[in-house]
DNA sequence: TTGTATGCGTTATCAT
DNA sequence: ATGATAACGCATACAA
């Protein structure tokens, strides 16, 4: 209908010129009362709204940051998304999503993409890009890491102890009495994973338990994969009375398969995840795991860069993963190994 | 490291017009090759990267397109912003996600954001906005529509055929010896939920069963509501053999409230969602479910998209809904209701 | 075919 | 305090 409206429009109909608009616009110092308001009227007669190409080009920044994420679809990347975009919200700048679908040339080039649009900040969630590409980038604009410890920018980089994550469901479930315990484990090319089985490992050891090589098999943190995993584990000749999951994911696929087995969770085998994903509250039964609380990183990586953005240091939070028990595991029933 | 190289940088280090260079990467028309390969070294050389800002500014178009979803986080529009981008990937065009949380307010807000991005086109998916906000974007840019209708742009919106998705899962029950069937509906704001309460009405209705207004209870589509009405249908005094969730989220919240009071899915009650989420094959037991195809919807709303920037007709397909059985239905037991 | 000049909508740097 | 005017980086109508 209405076609653009430009900010020389305004400067006529409220009879100044461009550059009181703009400063008015920016609440740039000082401006006669009178004009002011005459600005503000015909701004809002007219439903001026200002270009944020022009801005941008203009300015050099574009109020827009950039957030390479591994997979939208994701229930653990969406969450972080909802909290990024929640706890940037009203801060006049927009999130900008690209996918690396967990490719590091797809996330390189989703970088680029975000560059190209000249973000003025960038989040890059998990990812394996090299380091190096990421210092690059850090050396241009504000970045924040989540996933990830790269020395040279630690200040930008959250990570969580994945490692005291897993440490802790084991222990607990050793606590419960359970000395053959199997593990699922993401994809060995991926950092948490391995920092989860050698949190698993290390639980063992502290514990006088060996670790059962048999025991371990990987999956690639899908359900199908964790279905697999756990079949494959009862063609194995090594008992066990649980099963930790490097994620949920995949212990909601090991889940599947204990059922098709007729075996009962956690009467007869206990079952333990990673993430605490929503829905693992309402799995049958709720899945004890650890909580990673994606939202609120979600929020804390936003505030960060905010902070950044504004000349701050992004002092982000320490945070702790949390044990959330819940009804998959219970206490080793007497007469089992 | 690098500032950021200008079309007139590279002019100048190939030694012709800023002109020829903005030809030659637009691919417009006539250049003599010996001046175009001397661009394209220089191009490649100084690693030049168009500046999307101004590009945008002088051409009025941003190479991105706006999409307005109503929860990032939800498991449906995730995989639909999923299929948006990958149906978009290679277009040169980007989406940009805002989201309406479900509020007509911010999701009026979101479109505003992104109309003051200058988006090329929008894709607006589900919501609550007014037709008339839509249909004056329409006059604006090319949007597309998905979950609702509306008369004026009916070839630019794309709605599944919800009450017979609902009618389809209904019948199935029936035909499985049900004939007592609890609904556990969604909000009754919610187009898709009344609908879908339409169509189980109708399947009963047809096959000479009366609907029992004690047996319908109405959720908010999260977990926790499914899981709210399922505890309450057992504490009514109506019967039953059977819950139709009006999605797969509040089937999961059913199941559980079923597994908390020792009921037996399938065997005691049969329970269906409808969405066919990921992780509904990966339930226990699997959950029998309509399928929303939102991955194939994505591509497909993407593709229309480009087809209308391109100038021509939307050609959104027609997609039906389609009954997905797995275990948590089966054949009503004797004796029972 | 190629170069020059102008415009895109704002902001910022000057004068005034 | 306020108004011209020059960038910002690119595309394009026009001229050559």
């Amino acid at each position: 209908m209405k076609a653009t409206v430009t900010l020389e429009q305004v400067a006529l109909a409220s009879g100044v010129s461009v550059s009181t608009v703009s400063r008015i616009l920016n609440g740039s110092a000082n401006v006669s009362p009178n004009k002011r308001a005459a600005v503000e009227q015909a701004v809002a007669q007219l439903d001026y709204k200002p270009n944020v190409l022009a801005r941008g080009l203009a300015r050099g920044r574009t109020m827009s940051i950039g957030v390479v994420t591994q997979d939208v679809s994701s229930p653990f990347y969406g969450d972080m998304l909802r909290g990024i975009e929640h706890g940037l919200s009203g801060s006049g700048y927009l999130p900008i999503f690209a996918d690396g679908h967990w490719h590091p040339e797809e996330e390189n080039a989703a970088i680029d993409v975000l560059l190209g649009r000249k973000v003025d900040a960038l989040i890059v969630l998990g990812g394996a890009v090299a380091d190096e590409r990421l210092l690059e980038v850090s050396a241009t604009l504000p970045l924040l890491v989540f996933g990830r410890q790269i020395p040279e920018i630690a200040e930008q980089c959250l990570r969580l102890n994945n490692e005291r994550g897993a440490y802790l469901l084991t222990k607990h479930l050793i606590e419960f009495g359970h000395r053959r315990i199997a593990h699922i484990a993401g994809p060995s090319a991926h950092r948490d994973a391995c920092d989860r089985l050698a949190g698993y490992r290390a639980a063992l050891t502290d514990a006088g338990l060996n670790v059962i090589p048999e025991l371990i098999l990987e999956g690639d943190f899908l359900e199908s994969s964790g279905f697999m995993a756990a079949t494959r584990l009862f063609e194995g000749r090594e008992v066990f009375s649980a099963i930790f999951a490097a994620n949920d994911q995949m212990a909601y696929g090991a889940r599947l398969a204990l059922h098709r087995k007729g075996v009962r969770v956690p009467d007869d085998i206990s079952l333990v995840g990673f993430d605490d994903l929503p829905s693992s509250t309402f799995c049958t039964p709720p899945l004890t795991t650890v909580r990673q609380p994606t939202y609120d990183l979600g929020i804390a990586v936003a505030g960060s860069v905010l902070r950044m953005l504004a000349g701050e240091r992004p002092r982000l939070p320490h945070i702790e993963l949390q044990l959330v028990l819940r009804e998959s595991t219970a206490l080793l029933r007497p007469g089992l190994p």
